[in-house]
DNA sequence: CTGTTAGCGCTTTCAC
DNA sequence: GTGAAAGCGCTAACAG
């Protein structure tokens, strides 16, 4: 590390290692720094030649624009932050990489901060993110610490709050609702004749995602006059793939004549499934399983797994389209009213609910 | 958004609705900016009164920090730039969390790029990192464009190259050759008695990991005197877990005698035994399967994957705390001279190679 | 099209 | 323990 490039002294003499500034290649080009800085951004107000002599000096000097210090003077620091609860998750990551793909295109600069399914670790982290100044910031979720939504609220910037729905929100929203997913789950199930159907979570904790969905089981149960409800809760959230197996094996012993299963993530419905393959219990034929989330792992497992998607990749894309609208208008001194993005979801029957059956038959539980 | 404070008013009049600063700060608590900046830094170098008084101030104004002011003036952005291949994986955001677990304890922000497994964008990530002057740079991999190696080279920082053991390193080194994970993988299925062996690869492209796993999967077959290689390539890197399906049929069409495949990653591997499932070939008596990375899903898969783990998480904690040092070093103006940290692997062997071949015995094809 | 003059908000450095 | 002055490297705003 920390060659210097063989031409390194400037036009002046002396300086020692210091790296160039504007200044050294305005000398050098023999002009200002601000022709430098106007050339640099590409806006046509430079001469060619000059714009060439330019670019030579930069070249030759080995000069990197600072961004830091043009955000100063700007106030434009081209940061965009966004929270979210894990990296590990492709659901999340998928979103990540959506908004970075849209911010990309104007040169904005994506910050992740993860906050590992923690309010607390939430208002720490946009704590820390405020004070780097980002024009806009992108948080998972619509449930938060007072504290977090008085930051937001106070930051002068616009907020998007994404993977819900909320009924107070601080100021856009690009989501959907967790509890009508499951809802519509829960019924296309039942269409395809399942009645005995139950619902592994994590234990309640702080992922609010996976206590809506619940509540949309819950509420989809009676709505639709279900034998009765059966909840597992095992692990604290993130529930994982591992979490899926052991409660699978507590949910047949709890209720041995349950006929589907509705996980809380794909992760914990492949988890499920993968148990039942060393139990023997034929999927779906003696438990059918469905998740949420359509990962990339359902559609490729054996059997296919049932899911809802809700397009992460897009649902990025889109936050980051209202992200960029919003900061293009604060720009002009104009905020943009409160958005609300309603993202459609889409119930992905696969193989792990194939089989019908049918209110009337009577069937064997094994 | 942008709801103000309510007692937005600094003690002196007037001034309308911009960010109150730390000069606000300082004026309601009547002490100088420089005091309140040390009171913000904690070091206690202020009187417990005064320091209560600027706290009150800024919790009253509702201010926070401008590190990109802080930055700007005092060297130091606190940023630790990480380049990655995709987010989308989770052997590298595993890395990720490692090595932001590690900086956080110092303050220090990850600012994450993703290079989608190109050279060519892995050079223009570099450039836009190298504009936020971050203070340590992390990328993945030991190959770079000649421009990038400059970049870095130049860029006078700490500089970390992982998940490979490069040659000719541009600094400091926290990897393994990925070469030598195979060899081991390929001795140990070997030593189970597997004879004929297969290796499922991504279509020659930029995955240079990919690449040497490849090229160490060959060398072993010949060191080991194994009966030939044949090798199967699919897709264009990243290797997903479709791919692995597509290619296991392609590999069983072609070489029917083949007993054992290893595959690029666990994701192809995982592809692949699924594949097996739906066509009826049993994993591993007809056909033992390995993969490399040891994702969560080789863990709960059924039958279980065998693997090479790296420890994905615990190399980014090691890159963190190389990259702290590098760093203080750096600060102190004595930077640290370039570390090769050899990170080792343990071959996982699980259920999906368990069972045992003996050269000796006749064995029927399916 | 190009240059000049002021800062951006903070921290360094040196006094007191 | 606290303050005053200076300036980090860039760009806004104006002048020419």
């Amino acid at each position: 590390m920390a060659e210097r490039p063989p031409d390194q002294r400037d036009t002046q003499p002396s300086s020692p290692r210091r790296a160039p500034t504007m200044a050294d290649v305005a000398r050098r080009a023999g002009v200002s720094a601000m022709t430098v800085s106007r050339a640099l951004k590409g806006k046509g107000t430079v001469t060619p030649p000059t714009q060439d002599r330019i670019l030579k000096a930069v070249q030759e000097l080995g000069y990197v624009l600072d961004k830091s210090a043009g955000a100063l003077s700007s106030k434009q620091t081209g940061f965009v932050s966004v929270l979210i609860p894990s990296l590990n998750n492709s659901n999340f990551s998928d979103t990540v990489q959506g908004i970075s793909e849209v911010l990309d295109t104007e040169a904005m600069q994506v910050l992740i901060g993860t906050t590992g399914y923690s309010r607390e670790r939430e208002e720490a982290v946009i704590e820390t993110m405020l004070q780097r100044r980002p024009e806009g910031i992108i948080v998972t979720g619509g449930k938060h610490t007072p504290r977090a939504r008085t930051l937001l609220g106070q930051a002068g910037i616009p907020v998007i709050e994404t993977w819900d729905m909320p009924a107070a929100p601080i100021d856009h929203v690009v989501g959907f609702s967790n509890a009508a997913t499951i809802e519509d789950l829960l019924a296309r199930l039942m269409f395809r004749g399942y009645r005995r159907i139950a619902f592994i979570e994590g234990e309640h904790g702080e992922d609010t995602r996976g206590h809506d969905r619940r509540a949309g089981y819950e509420r989809a149960v009676e709505a639709l006059g279900l034998e009765r409800s059966c909840v597992i809760s095992v692990g604290r959230p993130p529930i994982t793939i591992e979490h899926g197996g052991g409660a699978v094996v507590r949910l047949v012993e709890t209720w041995p004549e349950v006929e589907a299963v509705i996980c809380v993530s794909d992760l914990s419905a492949f988890g499920a499934i993968m148990e039942c393959h060393r139990r023997g219990w034929a999927v779906p034929e003696r438990l059918a399983v469905a998740g949420f989330g359509d990962f990339e792992v359902s559609r490729f497992c054996w059997p296919s797994i049932t899911t809802v998607s809700v397009g992460s990749r897009d649902l990025g894309r889109q936050a980051g389209r209202l992200m960029l609208e919003a900061i293009t208008a604060m720009r002009t001194g104009t905020p943009l009213a409160p958005r609300r993005l309603n993202i459609p979801h889409t119930v992905i029957e696969r193989d792990s609910t194939a089989v019908h059956r049918h209110p009337a038959a009577t069937h064997q539980v094994a």
